[in-house]
RNA sequence: GUCCCCGUAGCUCAGCUGGAUAGAGCAGCGGUUUUCUAAACCGCUGGUCGCGUGUUCGAGUCACGCCGGGGACGCCA
């Protein structure tokens, strides 16, 4: 028996293919095939009752003519059953459980296997974007990490992804940075703490040069200068862009992150003129007060007609160019340079009305110019708040920095870590390195999961004590399953990547075939987070998975006798590690052997 | 004023293109270890899905109108 991958795919084409023999599919039957609650079956159908309804016939009538028609081996595959008003349940029978488990073996089988979906497409993928010469704080966390879990996404989908860092490196502000880092630079500050000195060089540069003041002129004509290809002003910016990088990729190594290209705001500056000439030569922008602008009439917001009008800016009336100018040449060059079949932004909600303006203005422009047009994605999400409902803030009320924060999430974690290797056997304990080791895991995870384990859409309010919590969906409790599962490997003196599953007969105690059933539904939690662009479908299977297979823990002892019942209980074993793992993976957490 | 997001158990949240009796975790109460990590497992308690009207065989989900919280709205990104 062969099983594919994706099993409620393959239904739905199954149903397609019987309701095509009985001239159903002609007048548009739609199986529905969804993931069903386990009371009902793994597998159901609501397609019948929809199809009845048009057709003014009996739905359970309608599902009974399409169960008789489906083909022989999916019925071998399936316990078919009719119920309620004409859904159409499917349980897949122990033995196809066993054969599913048995092809999928590894993280790299199952990589393989899913890379089907989204094989030979180009997504680029825009997230992160902290601006230079600044630190990145509380409010770069989600982008950073939802983006590089979408990333995995779509990569495990068969996706070539290319992360583009685009870098907020260009603007009015290094006109006065310059203009105090040329007056007030301190080497030896430099040299400790790039960042902190150039925020310091800033706000003095800032704090010297008030509005009105001969001091904010020469800042201006420091700008010029860098706008000019001054060599001095370009080697400074360039400097700035330089170890605010190096800087950045401090964070980015320990949250799993690596950009193909940083791809700043500085990059379009000589790609501007051509999205200026191409919109007004379609027509699509126009002169409004001295500014290139455009209108999307069709919207209520953004007509020119509405009360208070928000044109799509691409040139200010001073001639400079602005972010949707820059976000224009993106696309295109996006589209053009990647060859994008799919570009997402991953940036905060209070963008969203730019990014509609953009997508609509990238929608026209491309179809006047009969440019290939990519699939436009704005990823959003909420604010991270403190338990009070406020954004997140020191105690002073400050900006809480992502290096400060992470720090944070290992020391908490070190601590729960060390007093747990207390408690334990002397034989078992960790060293003061694995224990490090383990904090570093478990509290960097705890923060990246929780953000991700949350519908990305809402708020998240932000607890230490929730995320690093070993019991409910945290990550502790994922990497813990993992080690739990590792453990018997261990204990047992077998290899998990060789396990003795030979001789595995199909999954029968009520906890193995809970078990087996979720490990097949990994397809479809992988395909709803990829599909949807939000990560929690998966978090949600996995925290759903892990305690399945916790249940089995406490229920099946695996290293029994029993030859073939221990070869189907480290086959279980096996392949929740392998999933478990390759979701973690997928979510960009390092998972542990031992914790 | 226009538009966007959110409102589900005491708390934090799931609920996929409308589908079966609305689900978890935490907190509370009770149980489980001579057995592979008890950082676990099992059970119980807990709901006018913000309010109302409508569409539908069927609404937490869709439409319209309110209420409450957050946000955006011409040269910042």
């Amino acid at each position: 028996m062969h099983l594919p991958f994706h099993l409620a795919n393959h239904l739905d084409s199954a149903l397609r293919a019987a309701a095509g023999r009985l001239g159903f599919g002609d007048r548009g039957f739609e199986p529905e095939v969804r993931v069903a609650d386990p009371a009902h079956g793994d597998f159901q159908a609501n397609g019948a009752l929809a199809f009845a309804k048009r057709e003014k016939q009996n739905p359970r009538a309608v599902a009974q003519q399409i169960v008789d028609q489906l083909d022989a081996e999916t019925a071998a595959t399936f316990d078919c059953s009719l119920a309620g008003p004409g859904f159409i349940n499917f349980r897949l029978k122990p033995a196809a459980l066993l054969a599913w488990l048995a092809q999928h073996d590894s993280e790299a089988h199952l990589r393989e296997a899913a890379a089907g979906a989204r094989r030979g497409q180009h997504w680029v993928v825009d997230y992160s974007s902290p601006n230079t010469a600044k630190q990145m704080h509380v409010g770069h966390l989600r982008s950073a990490v939802i983006g590089e879990a979408l990333c995995r996404l779509l990569a495990f989908n068969g996706a070539h992804v290319i992360r583009d860092n685009h870098l907020g490196d260009w603007g009015t502000q290094f006109g006065k940075l310059i203009y105090g880092y040329k007056r007030w630079a301190d080497p030896a500050a430099l040299e400790r703490d790039a960042i902190e000195e150039l925020e310091r060089l800033y706000k003095l540069g800032h704090n010297a040069t008030p509005e009105g003041s001969p001091e904010l002129d020469e800042a201006r004509a420091e700008l010029v200068k860098l706008q000019n290809g001054d060599p001095e002003n370009v080697a400074l910016w360039k400097k700035f862009s330089e170890v605010s990088l190096a800087a950045f990729q401090q964070i980015y190594d320990r949250l799993g992150i690596r950009f193909d290209h940083n791809l700043g705001e500085s990059f379009y500056n000589d790609k501007v003129d051509r999205v200026y000439r191409e919109l007004t030569e379609t027509g699509l922008a126009e002169d409004s007060a001295g500014a290139l602008v455009v209108f999307h009439d069709e919207h209520p917001r953004f007509s020119r007609h509405a009360e208070r009008p928000n044109p799509f800016m691409v040139r200010k009336a001073d001639g400079a160019s602005g972010y949707a100018s820059t976000d224009l040449a993106t696309a295109l060059y996006r589209t053009e340079h990647f060859q994008a079949d799919g570009i997402v932004i991953v940036t905060d909600f209070r963008q969203s009305d730019h990014f509609e303006q953009l997508f609509l203005t990238v929608g026209k422009w491309f179809a006047a110019k009969n440019y290939r047009r990519p699939e436009l994605h704005h990823v959003t999400f909420g604010a991270v708040t403190g338990e009070d409902g406020k954004a997140l803030k020191t105690r002073d009320g400050g900006t809480i920095k992502l290096k400060a924060l992470l720090d944070e999430a290992e020391v908490r974690a070190y601590a729960i870590v060390t007093a747990k290797n207390a408690e334990r056997p002397e034989a078992e304990r960790f060293t003061d390195a694995e224990c490090r080791d383990i904090a570093r895991a478990v509290g960097i995870g705890a923060v990246q999961y929780a953000d991700l384990s949350q519908n990305r859409s809402s708020n998240y309010v932000f607890s230490w004590d929730k995320m690093l919590a070993l019991d409910g969906n945290t990550a502790p409790y994922l990497l813990y399953a993992v080690a739990r599962v590792r453990s018997i490997f261990r204990k047992a003196g077998l290899d998990p990547a060789q396990p003795p599953t030979a001789g595995a007969t199909p999954p029968e105690t009520p906890q193995e075939l809970a078990l087996a059933r979720k490990l097949v539904q990994f397809a479809d939690a992988v395909r709803a987070a990829t599909q949807q662009l939000r990560p929690h479908f998966l978090c949600l299977y996995l925290f759903e998975l892990a305690g399945a297979y916790s249940a089995f823990y406490a229920a099946d002892k695996v290293i029994v006798d029993d030859p073939a019942v221990r070869a189907r209980r480290l086959l279980l074993c096996h392949r929740t590690l392998i999933v478990l793992e390759s979701g973690l993976h997928l979510l960009g957490l390092r998972t542990l052997e031992r914790m």
